[in-house]
DNA sequence: TGGCATCGTGCCATATGGTGGAACACCCAC
DNA sequence: GTGGGTGTTCCACCATATGGCACGATGCCA
């Protein structure tokens, strides 16, 4: 495997420091570098933010650059692992592709998705970025989001996908109000021709809902004719699942 | 300031995977570099455990270490944060220097201190590890743990550091009954010639241990004559309060 | 099924980025 | 005042990292 020797250097010093602050010479000793060197790799790692001299001190800690990298890694990772099984069981019983995703400003980040054994099937998400008025996840965060926000979304133009996306305020505010009813949503060809979903929100300790779980996939075959509502039924209870879960943690 | 373009590089990388899963050549987009320099960074992280690539994928994702080069920086800053002003007040009530520990494992890591104006005074311990059994937070953390895991750690001889050090499991035990009692402890020439120190837990909300205060000066002048129950109960007060304020955030 | 596009991986000649010894300024204890 | 230790900076040198290129694998589409 390919390596980069400053870069291993680099993690040593990391290391090191995850002990508590400790200055220049200490860092060399421990990680078997003269002191220049191991003087420009802190400077270094100081300019990116991932350490940081104590203040009014000499010595060097971790900075906050490195609590920020793993901010993101540590509840994603938790909602993923905690989820996943009830995604495998949703996938199983509807015959589509599961998916979970947060929500993340005005846009859906899609971070984990179960497949179904199909030949044929929707293109795996995880990682997108997607708008939150033209699918149906991001049409749950809508309904759950505060009215001010939902203004300042609508303020702006909302972008075409499909014929069928929802562009017009008031259609748009009007879907959102059966959501609220509802508590689920189906779109239909809204993101991309050929594509339905349907989405239900996931609910924290607290209620608030910024995550949320859907089924997708190709129109043809899903969702099939009148069983749009067991269907629905079966992402609603598979979002109470992982809330349950969230609540337990 | 120095830099080392390597570790730029890198830390750029680690940037563009904070938010999710993408592959080398998207990667490479992001920060601008050749497919073959954004692979040889990629494999150096991994080397490191910093990134890894999603199982059963091509795509990169940032790693485990990451998230524990991290997880000792918010606990142990937010625990600092809260206690200093506490132990500020402590040290100048006392008038020695006042210091807050953490257990780890069967170690007491030393995470902050406040000195005091004296010329003569006992090194800042802040960042070392030293031996449970032979410090006075040690036996606070001892006086807090399961019998199972006093047990494992009696099952090994203990180290001697001064004709005082406790290592007969015995006279170990019996001291541990008194701690229990008392709610503190003084180690006096116990871990260094020439130094004591008294110690209490501070508890979280469920009420575990896993850190403590303590209060050290030289022995030539530490206890005074007829303060020690003074002086222990001002340390106990300190650690209340340290424990109240952990609750409440 | 074959052609094409894209991806990830590995190689290697070479340019340059990183090295580390040395010197220096500063601080502190004796 | 001196010695010891720390952190910082400089710079000649060379070993490392670079990035272009080629290749195999994979997926898409006509």
């Amino acid at each position: 495997m390919s390596r980069v020797q400053s870069i291993e250097r680099a993690f040593a010093v990391l290391s090191a420091l995850a002990d508590g602050p400790i200055g220049v010479t200490e860092v060399a000793d421990r990680v078997e570098l003269p002191k220049s060197t191991a003087a420009r790799l802190l400077a270094s790692l100081a300019r990116e933010g991932v350490v940081e001299q104590v203040p009014g001190d000499t010595r060097y800690r971790l900075g906050a650059r490195i609590v920020s990298l793993a901010a993101g890694v540590v509840p994603t990772r938790r909602l993923v692992a905690l989820a996943r099984p009830v995604l495998v069981e949703l996938a199983s019983e509807v015959g589509e592709a599961a998916g979970l995703s947060v929500l993340d400003g005005f846009v859906v980040h899609y971070i984990d998705q179960v497949e179904t054994a199909h030949q044929v099937l929707v293109r795996d998400w995880t990682g997108s970025r997607l708008p939150i008025h033209a699918v149906s996840s991001g049409q749950v965060f809508l309904a759950h989001m505060a009215p001010s926000a939902v203004d300042r979304l609508l303020a702006e133009p909302l972008e075409r996908f499909t014929p069928r996306t929802l562009v017009e305020p008031a259609a748009l505010r009007e879907r959102l109000r059966r959501v609220q009813l509802d508590g689920y949503v189906w779109g239909l060809d809204e993101f991309a021709e050929g594509i339905n979903s349907v989405a239900a929100p996931i609910a924290d300790a607290a209620g608030n809902v910024s995550a949320a779980v859907h089924v997708h996939g190709p129109a043809y075959r899903f969702p099939q004719a009148g069983a749009e509502m067991e269907i629905a039924h079966e992402v609603l209870a598979a979002a109470a699942r992982i809330s349950g879960r969230l609540r337990q943690g």
